[in-house]
Order: C-alpha cells, then structure tokens, then sequence
RNA sequence: UGGCUCAUGGUGUAACUGGUAACACGUCUGGUUUUGGUCCAGAAGAGUCUAGGUUCGAGCCCUAGUGAGCCAACCA
C-alpha cells in the first residue's frame, strides 16, 4: 500500500526550494507549514492535494503545521464548514499543531494598519466601489490617483478610527494601502486593506464593524505564526508582491519572514473543483448535499466508500507541478481499486435477478458452502453461504446463444458458480412477453469447490455469482456515473455550468437480492460484492442500503 | 504600460551542476486464476510547441516567436 520508495524517488520543486533553503544555511527548526482553507464550503479533492503537500512536508521534515482558518469574510463563512473541515483533514489522517484563525489577528492587523497610516502608508478613500475600480485602470493602461489619496496622516488616522467604531456605513469608504498606481501588476494599484460590514462574524460576534481582505490578512497571519514557506495555488502568484510589500512595510523586525510560493491546482475530469459551483448544486438540490457520493468533496468521496489511503496514494501519483492540468478519473479508480482490493470483504448480490432452478437437486435438500472473505488474504477468514434447488443469478449471466467470447451461462454450456458446484443450461422458461421467467439447469454433484475432486477441479471458462432463493436479503444500491457529461465542466465560465450535469448519474436498484450475510456488515468495513465492484454502507440511510464505489476492472469483449 | 507563469507519449509527473527521454495511469498482447478481479510477462505510443543561437554535445542555457493560464472584487 506504501509504495513510497518507488514514488518518492523524485522530489517536487516545493521541496526542492526548501532543501536549498536549508543548504543556504536556513534553520531546519524554522520550519513550519500551514493549511489555511476559508471556511466557506466543505473541502474538496483539490484541497486534498494541498493537504498532503503541506502535511506531507511536514512529515518529511519533521516540522509543524499550523490549520488556520482564513476568516476575513463573515458573509461568506460559518461554523458548519469550520467542522467539516476539521473532520476531514482528521479523517484523512493528519494531524495539525496550531488550529489557528485569521480573526484572531484582528488586533494586531488593525495595529499594523494604523502603523501604516502613520508612515503615509494607508489611506481612507471615500470613493464608492464603482469610481475605485474604474480609477484603477485596466492591465495595460495605468491608473489614477484617488482624491483621497493625500489627505493627512492625522485625518487618515481619524477617519480609520471612525470605520473602526462604526461611525460609517459599509460602502462610505475603505482603507487602503498606498502603493503604486501606475503598477503593472494591478493588486498594487493601492489595494484595498478594510472594508466596513455589517455582518456578525461567527467567532468575532459583533466586536468588529471592519474585515480585512485577504491580501491584507493572509501574510500577515503567516508571519504572525511563523510560517516558514507558504504554499498556494498559481492564482495567488500575481499577490506575491504584495505579499511581499506588506510584509516589508509593517514594525516588525528580527523574525522570520514567510516566503509564498505557488504550485498548480488539482483538476479532475467530469467533475469541477470550484466551491462555489459545488455549493450551488446543493443549494439547488441537484445533489444530496455536500456529501453527495457523486461530489469531488472529501465527505463525498468518503460517502462513496473511497479509503483515505486512495485519496492519499492519489495525491502521491499526482504529483506537484505548475503546469495546469487534468487528472484522469480513472487514475482515483486505480487508487481506490489497489486499496479496497487488498482490504473488502467479499460477498455475492445479485443485483438483477432470475431464477435458476436445479433439476437434479434434491427439492428438501440445503447445503452449508464455505466462502472465502478475501482472496487476497486468508486472515479474513471464510463464510458460510446457504445453497438449494432454487437460486437467483443475474439476468445478465445467461444467454440462450451465446458466442465464444461470452464465458457465461447459455443453453448447453457450463458455468461454475462461485463457491459451489458446476452446472450446464438445459433449459428456459419464458412469459408470454418473452421474457424469461426461470433458467433450468443441472449440476454435477461431484463438482463441489474446495472438496478437491477431479470434477471440482476441471476448467469451466466461467465463474458466475449467485444467492439462495430461499436465504437471502433485499437491498438497495445506488450506482453512480460522472457526475458531468464533459471532461472540463470547470472551463465554463459562465453560470449554466450546471446544462452540462449527467442526468443519469445516479442510478438506484431497490430489489438486489445479497447473500444471507449481507445482515452482518459493519459500517467501517469496505466490501466486494463479487464481480459487481466495491461497495459501502450508505451513512445516511438504514443498513440495507449501499453505495457503488466504483467497478471491478473490466475486460470484457463479448 | 502591460505584467507574471507555463509548454516533455492519450493523461499526469521525472530526467542531479548540459551527455540523444524514465515512471505511473490508460491502451493493446499473452499467461495464471473458482471474481472477465488480483497477480505475472510483454508491446505499442513522445524525440521534448516552433525557429534560430551557444556548445564536441541541448528537453535542460540564450534570443525571438506561437499557444495556454492568471491579474482590472470592498471574494479567497
């Protein structure tokens, strides 16, 4: 499952410019990371990936990671995703050092501001958000200046004080940095620091009337706990120099100063990483909600039944780059495959049933088979699965005719079933739509598995599943598709994103008729129903009801 | 007055301070198998965006193009 001395034979450029770091003499105790998700939906695979580069580090270096939560925007955030978050990076297997929060840098930001309004670097413009953005230009025309922009330190001082205690209405006016307007890089164009709400704030309350922006407190919130590098996606790269710049401007001296430095986000094909969008799916109900066995988030996934070890060997496979890309599903499929295969419990569900009858099986007669409960790995142990004259197998195992390729049951040909004997159609019986109704057949009672006989042992080409007709369960199954009909729903900019959803992705069998021991499953285990795929218990819904993780590899050709 | 970033098989990531491309997924063969799973063996598939340059030698360095992404929220 720890392929790690064939995976990690190749470093990323991240630690690669942390290993030169500490070449170039950096102290190795300094280290320190962070995870800074804004509380403001639930986690998705991408922040998976973020996850383990920073925690991964971590380890790799041995030095702590800070959660930090980045909650500047109380409009936009709440303690519902604060615990999910927590839950997920828990479930994931990382543990943090600090569990920190933008919002308890309130203060010492507000101070760091004021000591740029001192030094003539911050002022409070008046301007309405309208005649700010236009006066900032566009990337290839400069700016202007703000008419505000060389008031006195004295009135700046007083105004921000005035934000400060609510003396001002949202939008009357913002405190901004005083830079350079005529910057090609337009996040120096005298960025915004303050901005007045309103809004109760879920660990703040009402003690604040002004929020910083992200720019203003993300930095700063690294350098307070100094973080030693700090890992963002490429979209953060143009803030760099801000970054940078406030970090030179503020009074503080003899620490250590953070250095950001970015690395490409995780796409995954047919599916989309924006909060946003996922939001906006459960909020119209086109989902379940965020857990949805169908949604890129962590909680999904988990829902689905993908091991936190899949998720992890993913992230290892996927590597850690700046170049844009797209992962392909099927490499998480591989991933979830190599895990649950070493780790489920098998057990047979027919999930379309027919009836077979046995002809030349006693009527009174019922044996007790032995199963195996994982192939790959005896200490599972075995099962005891009931067998008689009247089975289900599934519909889609028999063909009147059938060509060479189809190595299932037909007319004529022999089949094993699973774990019992070996058996031959004879014959069917149909209903007057055509439909068949029953599959007859006979068995060769020398052919018992595992009894090692010469006719146990002979090769059939097929092996199908089946339960007892007369001990088995209903359950019900949810199978799921793409969730997506294009490979890049993300690239759509525009809202109807949601035109391009798979309406059949979600498909539900309320009749599949498992084995007898179908009653004994346990919600943390992963299970193999055999030849159907990797299945888990729904977390939301009664013990008869399962989620298709994902399929069995599939070779067929018929 | 535009700036920044990226470009290697279908996908993703490698290739130490230059020595004619490797690994994984996927695809295709064959073998084993009481899961058309697993496992095992093997194959095809890029000559590294283009054009120049430096060099004995360039995917790596330089120049110029081309293409893609990001930046003009009081979002993060």
């Amino acid at each position: 499952m720890n392929n790690s001395d064939s995976t990690n034979s190749n470093e990323n450029f991240l630690e690669q410019i942390i290993k030169n770091d500490l070449d170039n003499g950096f102290d190795n105790t300094k280290l320190r990371f962070r995870f800074p998700p804004e509380p403001n939906g639930y986690l998705h695979i991408g922040h998976a990936k973020s996850i383990c580069l920073n925690f991964g580090l971590g380890k790799l270096f041995s030095a702590p990671v800070n959660l930090r939560f980045d909650d500047t925007n109380p409009e936009k955030e709440n303690i519902e995703y604060i615990n999910s978050i927590k839950e997920d990076i828990k479930w994931l297997g990382f543990n943090w050092d600090l569990e920190c929060y933008a919002s308890d840098y309130f203060d010492k930001l507000y101070d760091w501001a004021i000591h740029l309004i001192k030094t003539d670097k911050a002022y409070v413009d008046f301007q309405d958000q309208e005649t700010i953005s236009k006066q900032r230009g566009i990337p290839t025309v400069p700016g202007e200046k703000s008419p505000y922009r060389e008031r006195s330190v004295n009135e700046n001082l007083d105004n921000f004080q005035k934000m400060k205690f609510g003396k001002y209405n949202p939008g009357d006016c913002v405190l901004r940095a005083k830079i350079d307007m005529g910057s090609p890089n337009m996040h120096m164009r005298d960025p915004v620091l303050y901005r007045i709400m309103n809004t109760s704030h879920h660990r703040t309350k009402g003690e604040w009337k002004i929020y910083p922006t992200y720019d203003w407190a993300h930095g700063q919130s690294d350098f307070i706990e100094q973080v030693s590098h700090s890992f963002c996606t490429l979209e953060f790269e143009v803030h760099r120099e801000l970054y940078d710049w406030f970090l030179e401007n503020i009074d503080q001296k003899n620490k250590l100063i953070p250095k950001q430095r970015e690395f490409a986000r995780l796409n995954l094909s047919y599916t989309i990483m924006s909060k946003r969008k996922l939001g906006e799916l459960v909020d119209s109900g086109l989902v379940e909600g965020w857990d949805d066995p169908r949604m890129p988030t962590i909680s999904g996934l988990r829902r689905r039944g993908i091991p936190p070890q899949a998720i992890l060997n993913f992230c290892e496979k996927v590597g850690v780059a700046k170049r844009e890309n797209i992962i392909d599903y099927a490499l998480l499929d591989f991933c979830t495959r190599e895990v649950l295969n070493k780790i489920s419990y098998r057990l047979m569900v027919v999930f379309d049933p027919v009836e077979l009858i046995i002809t030349n099986y006693d009527e009174n007669k019922s044996e007790v088979l032995l199963a195996e409960n994982n192939p790959e790995d005896e200490k599972y142990g075995n099962r005891e699965v009931s067998f008689s004259k009247n089975l289900l197998i599934e519909r889609e195992d028999f063909k009147e005719e059938a060509n060479r390729k189809f190595f299932r049951l037909a007319l004529g040909k022999e089949v094993r079933l699973k774990n019992a004997y070996i058996i031959k159609g004879e014959s069917i019986e149909k209903d007057n739509k055509g439909n068949i109704k029953k599959i007859f057949c006979s068995y060769d009672p020398k052919s018992k598995s595992g009894s090692g006989s010469p006719e146990s042992l002979r090769k059939v080409k097929g092996t199908i599943h089946w339960v007892d007709k007369n001990n088995y369960e209903k359950i019900s199954i949810d199978i799921y598709d793409r969730l997506f009909k294009i490979e890049s729903p993300d690239e759509n900019k525009s809202d109807d994103f949601k035109a391009q959803l798979n309406k059949n992705s979600l498909k539900t069998f309320e009749n599949a008729c498992g084995e007898s021991n179908i009653n004994n499953v346990e919600f943390d285990n992963y299970y193999q129903f055999q030849r159907k795929g990797y299945f888990k218990l729904d977390s939301r819904n009664s013990n008869k009801k399962f989620n298709r993780t994902v399929t069995l590899r599939d070779n067929t050709k018929f």
